[in-house]
DNA sequence: CAAATAGTGTCTCTAAGACAATATCAC
DNA sequence: GTGATATTGTCTTAGAGACACTATTTG
């Protein structure tokens, strides 16, 4: 009878055929500023940060930040080291969105995906400056579904656009998967991740925690009003909104001046 | 410059250090009957589906169904091969957990698992007939809480009852981790596994969908109430649940007989 | 009949939606 | 003052919780 210590000094996992693994991370952000000079309302927008691919497969494309997973190293750990790597930004929070797996799914072989939402603040992005030359940029994110049950994921920045055009594949027990009918430009199987990233991410937005990542410590209800509106593609009326977050947040007695009207109390979140 | 076609027949994945990939299901059922007989009410439990580990590492211990990917397979076909070759439970759908990769959790090396929650109605599982000398068994779940905020997983079955104890780890989004202090017998990481799995499962079942996939395709408001007080472990008075659930069931014109009282309509799932 | 569970009706309370009114700044 | 947004209050309505009541079977 063998013992376990001489199982595992026999073992070898080499003997086995085994995939490589990457982390894509879907790290959003809601900007709550003005890009173009001018204008008067500001332009409140969810965000989503991609790369424009430097090598091959896919050259020149947009793709989700992510690697390969290295030794030592959990996967979440994988995703921020990946993502500060690529774009200097650094994630606040790793939500796991799934698991990808197709075959055929990467040009380069069995390659398997474990995709993350990230939550960003405008603050700490404005921290790490992005300039218009580099190669991670924040697009705009619009995602819907059409009359004949059709989803449209359209990514703007600057002039590039991309249009993605995906299916509900399964959807089950509050989880939907999509199978892509035109990839509109994204690397890899990435329109799909994305497309499961926003249910992921409207699905947790359910809950105020949630929108609260988005903001700094110290935020107006106006501001944080406006990104839930944005995340979850919903308006309510002020009044009602702050009636609903009442217990969520607390004064800090703070206002922010300046701005060509009635001063707004600066909240911060609650316990 | 090299094409991408060039790149690719140049490319070699193995060059790179590489993980192995396990998938583990965490298969949940709702037992609406009664197995020891003479007594008047019947015992609802939440039972998680265990096997005994026949070979090393951890020989002898219980385990979630799972094992090693194969190529050409996706992970969710894996989990269903793996589930059926070592229970002959038939998973009805698989919702992803999370992908547990801290290194050391696994003693025979680098082994990264993706797991599942899914869920099983009892009328698949009496098909199946599990005796009671398999190395599958149907163990009961409870999870709670305690004063000091440490969590107590109890999973019994017969004569055997496995508690592991374990602390939040982080919180964020809606997802919870957690970290084993004692694993009450539990092989592998299993018993955070398990954890995680049971949080995703009370947070599914939020959704009245979820709660449908318990049952077969005609059952009683009774016993779908039941399904949900079992796995929300809340308690909600009989003609307030009926009001709740009223648009999303519909019914079948037939009734339960034979059960010494008013007999019980059947419904199904509208829509 | 009693025991047991199925199913209905209604009062109350809370929270969300609609909307009106007031507050306070820059200019 | 005007324009703009912040903030408060109130009427209405939908839904959840509590609870009392009726219905229909077996033994």
């Amino acid at each position: 009878m063998e013992s376990e210590k001489e199982f595992l000094a026999n073992y070898r996992l080499e003997d086995y055929e085994r995939p490589s693994l990457t982390t894509d991370v879907a790290a959003f952000m809601v900007s709550t500023e003005n890009r173009t000079e001018g204008r008067r309302d500001p332009e409140n927008k969810l965000r989503l940060l991609l790369i424009k691919r430097g090598g091959h497969p896919y050259k020149g494309m947009w793709a989700l930040p992510g690697g390969f997973l290295q030794s030592g190293e959990t996967i979440e750990e994988c995703a921020l080291r990946e993502t500060m790597e690529e774009t200097n930004v650094m994630p606040a929070a790793l939500v796991p969105v799934a698991a990808f797996s197709k075959p055929g799914r990467d040009p380069r072989g069995w390659v398997i995906s474990n995709a993350f939402v990230s939550i960003i603040t405008e603050e700490s992005v404005k921290q790490v400056g992005m300039d218009d030359a580099s190669d991670a940029q924040w697009f705009s994110v619009s995602f819907d579904k059409d009359d004949e049950g059709l989803y449209h994921l359209t990514l703007e920045y600057g002039d590039v656009s991309l249009k993605a055009v995906l299916a509900e594949e399964r959807a089950s027990y509050g989880r939907t998967d999509f199978r892509i009918i035109d990839n509109g430009g994204l690397a890899f199987d990435h329109a799909s991740i994305i497309a499961a990233a926003m249910t992921v991410l409207r699905r947790a937005a359910g809950d105020y925690d949630t929108i609260f990542g988005f903001l700094p410590e110290e935020f107006t209800l106006t501001s944080l009003q406006r990104v839930q509106e944005t995340i979850m593609n919903v308006s309510v009326l002020p009044g009602n909104f702050r009636r609903m977050i009442r217990n969520y947040v607390e004064e800090t007695g703070e206002y922010v001046k300046g701005e060509r009207h009635r001063p707004a109390k600066l909240f911060r979140r609650k316990k």
